[in-house]
Order: C-alpha cells, then sequence, then structure tokens
DNA sequence: AAGGGTAGTTACCAAAAAGTACCTACTTTC
DNA sequence: GAAAGTAGGTACTTTTTGGTAACTACCCTT
C-alpha cells in the first residue's frame, strides 16, 4: 500500500497573512493548470490527470495533489481495489476558487488580444 | 548611467497560452506583494518601495520591476537629475490585475476565517 | 574628507525546486 | 511468461532561484 508520506512542506506562512498561503500555494508551477483541468474536465483519477497535463511527473504531481487535498481545494476518493482507483476532484472551495482564477484568465485573453492588434495595427 | 541590462527571461510561453504568461509573471516570489504595495501605496520610488517589503533585495526587486514594466502592468518614471528619481507605479492593466487579484484576496481572508472557527469551534 | 543616499548591476554561492529513473504489488492481456 | 497498467514512493541529479556583498557615479551633509 502507499503510505502517502510524500512532504507538502509549505513554509506555514512565516508573516500569518491568509493571502501569502494562498499564494503559496497557488505559485508552484503546474497547479494551476491541474486546478483548471479538473474544472473542466471534471473528477479524474491520477493517470488521467497525468496525461491531460503534458510533461508534468508523477512526483510533483503527486505534491501538488498533497498541497490542494491539504488545503481541501481538492478531494481524494480512494477506492482500494486491485488495480487501485483514486479519484480527484474540485471541492466546494476549489470551485470558489476556480472562479476567481477565471477572472485572471479573461483578463490574460483580452490583453493578448490588445497586444496582437498594437502588433499588426489594421492601418493598411 | 546605469544601463538596465538585467535580463528578465520570460520563458516565452512555449505553449502559446494567455494563462500560462499571465501567471508565469505572477508566480514569481515577492511579485504580487510588489503589486499590492504599489496598489495601496500609490506610485513609489525604488528605495521606498524596497522599504516596503522587508526581505527583498535590490536584484530580485529589479529583475520584478522589468519584467512587470515589459508586461505593460508597471510604469517607470525615471528622471536622470542626481540624485537619480525613478518612481514605479500601476498602469490601467495594472489596477485591472489588482481588482481580480483582490477577489483571490477576499477568499483567502474567508477561508482563513472559516479555518479559525473549525480549529476552535463555539460549543464550550 | 569620510559617510550616506540615489538606482541599480555584477559575480558568486546556497537553497529550493523540478526532472529522471527505478521500485512496489497485484491483475489483466498478449 | 512477459508486458502493461494501476497509484504512487525513493534516491539522485540537474536546473532554477534567491540572497549576499561589493561596485558604479555623483551629490549632500557632517
Amino acid at each position: 500500500m502507499p503510505n502517502r508520506s510524500l512532504k507538502p512542506k509549505l513554509p506555514k506562512s512565516p508573516s500569518g497573512c491568509p493571502m501569502d498561503s494562498l499564494l503559496r500555494l497557488l505559485m508552484g508551477q503546474w497547479t494551476c493548470y491541474i486546478l483548471w483541468v479538473l474544472c473542466t474536465n471534471g473528477p479524474l483519477r491520477f493517470g488521467e490527470l497525468k496525461r491531460n497535463v503534458p510533461g508534468l511527473s508523477s512526483k510533483v504531481l503527486t505534491e501538488r495533489l498533497r498541497m490542494l487535498e491539504e488545503s481541501r481545494i481538492i478531494f481524494r476518493d480512494h477506492h482500494p481495489s486491485i488495480p487501485p482507483q483514486v479519484t480527484y476532484g474540485l471541492t466546494e472551495r476549489g470551485k470558489e476558487l476556480l472562479t476567481a482564477l477565471d477572472e485572471l484568465f479573461e483578463i490574460a485573453k483580452r490583453w493578448c488580444v490588445e497586444d496582437e492588434s498594437v502588433a499588426s495595427p489594421e492601418s493598411l
């Protein structure tokens, strides 16, 4: 049986600022992308999730999932069958978080369009 | 004269996703905190900014400011007087971004309160 | 005339993060 | 009977970051 001992080691936010803890969590590479995949695809098994994020290693995926689970942003549903079946999905907190991240996404898209129209002006 | 040659080296988002570029920018340590300080205090000079973010080194501050300037999230106002006077502040883009980040901040605060009330339930 | 403040830059080093490869234990499929 | 798939864990290496200290050039203050 896997012992789930991989240490997530969030530095525990010495400043005590709530935003600091949240940023520290989201700032890790892949983290937001993992959340976005879980949001658009619904709950996924470990392997499916990994296949949906090309380039992501098992090690890092496990770390990220542990941190997100600990913060109750995602849930972990474990069926100790053979082969084992573990499903991850967004909790209510996770969905709430995604609505905020979605706003960032909208901004990113808007800026991208703006930048393109600056790069190639319509005056031809 | 400082030659402003410090390479910001954003990995240029190989995936081409707009959100990826934005996250790559915001994800760096201190970046969001710098933006928050500029938002709450208004435009600040380099030294003032540094003093407002304890623990942040000149090197990293310069790197972050260059990246944010390049993305037009902050502006850089340079008066080549002696001593030199350089002021940084949020652009319209920056202010737009901060409204989105503020929502994350609200979520972080709410969760923090929730977690405390779970840790010490009112049933005494 | 020595020290401090201005806004950085550079080189060097230490720490943290991420990637790689290989391992479990069991079943199903080829 | 060997390979592949399940969900990770472990050890090792490499890459990326961030911090430190010293430096620029010029002025004002003590």
